[in-house]
DNA sequence: CTTACTTTGTGTCAAAAGAACACTAAGTGG
DNA sequence: CCACTTAGTGTTCTTTTGACACAAAGTAAG
């Protein structure tokens, strides 16, 4: 490389890993307690510098699970960071994703500089190394517009559930209240969920009816969108 | 800084700028065909590798600028196109910007590595280098979005003009024809309109009355957003 | 001065979508 | 059998969208 380019190849790039997990709780957020410098001791997105080599969207599984054991998710782009002083090392550029899990689905295991690993509801994640506050909203954001836009619950819901579940799993993302009824029109009209003609049992209250997805108009709307209003 | 951690500063940023204008003819991208090896002979976007040390939405004007000639225009965010091999001196990151002009009001003079600059319309830009077409088509759907989301036509029309040429603008931006009644019905809705009280003279048919935004609205609008459907 | 030409400007209706809202149904538990 | 809990369902009103046609105001040309 001719040498006056040379002063130009001087970054660093970062992947930082926003993973959304749901439980009973409603929805969390997966932060890692840091154990090196910079920020040792603060909590922290799992993320880490990456070989410069590689290509980024295939290197965030790699990156999740170094940290936290945390295998094969799903991710999605979030935003980029790219201020000059938001990494105490160098110029580091930051490229967030943002994944949505079922937490009982996953088992956590720290390792590396990740002292421990926890779920955090969102309102706790408090004060973060870097600018992982910024990264952390702008990506709850980023979750909430996806799901207008695209259906959600396959990897999350059992395989058989009810529309209350569904409706609560929207509920938690979007952090507001639905209205049952408009709910189930709106549900209806995309044509993604089996009636399995089964319902449940033992529970102290009418049984709800079981449904399941319709995996082929799910992975359709999945890939074509739509506009989901609520 | 650690030895060990030198590995990973080796990266490299470019800016690159996709500067929309407008004319009589419609919709064009400013182009500069480079005059220098990777992709000697090739037209691209108007960009550069930056300095590490700079901020980048500060850094756009400055290239373009070293480029093109143009200054100080107001760029959105584009996309960032991160493949490994899209530049062939190494890994080079490149985060695009966008901004849309009134051609007249803008010349051009051409500089730097940049043999010639050039008005295109989008449908004539032929192959460009790197991979500049992805990062054209992506802001082409940028801009469109943004345009039903905040209001355009500021910079962009006269401060007295008819919403016969506020609707042209719209239609060249979308690529698409409105209609005049139901598109007076949404920009009245908007209220960033002042009815002059004045009419064009000397048209051959039936004078237009005439508008200016009110400014104090629009910028409102611009900050807050709405939903512009067309 | 009349006619042809060009672009401006305007309203209605039907269809679809959204938002608000309350009661009965089907179980279990005591 | 009564109390409790959650499931399930329709209607109405309002708003938004999209389609659509004709008269008005000027100039130009004969």
């Amino acid at each position: 490389m001719n040498e006056s380019l040379k002063k130009y190849f001087t970054l660093a790039i970062s992947i930082d890993c926003v993973v959304f997990g749901l439980d009973d709780e409603g929805l969390k957020v997966l932060l890692i307690e840091r154990n090196e410098e910079p920020y040792e001791g603060f909590w922290a997105l799992p993320g880490d510098l990456v070989d410069p080599q590689k290509v980024l969207n295939e290197t965030v599984n790699e990156v999740l699970f170094g940290l936290s054991g945390l295998s094969n998710l799903s991710f999605e782009e979030s935003k980029r960071a790219e201020d000059v002083n938001r990494h105490p090392l160098g110029r580091v550029i930051s490229s967030s994703y943002y994944a949505l899990i079922k937490i009982s689905d996953y088992a956590l295991n720290p390792a590396s500089f990740a002292k421990k690993a926890k779920w955090f509801k969102l309102e706790d994640a408090g004060e973060l190394a870097f600018d992982h506050n910024d990264i952390l909203n702008f990506s709850v954001l980023q979750l909430q517009k996806s799901v207008r836009i695209k259906p959600i619950g396959f990897e999350l819901l059992p395989k058989q559930f009810t529309l209350s579940e569904l409706q609560a799993l929207y509920e938690n993302v979007l952090q507001m209240p639905l209205d049952a009824r408009n709910f189930r029109k709106k549900i209806n009209a995309l044509k993604i969920l089996k009636d399995l003609g089964m319902t449940q049992k033992n529970v102290a209250h009418r049984p709800a009816k079981l449904f399941s997805f319709d995996e082929k108009n799910y992975n359709n709307l999945k890939n074509t969108g739509f506009n989901f209003e609520l």
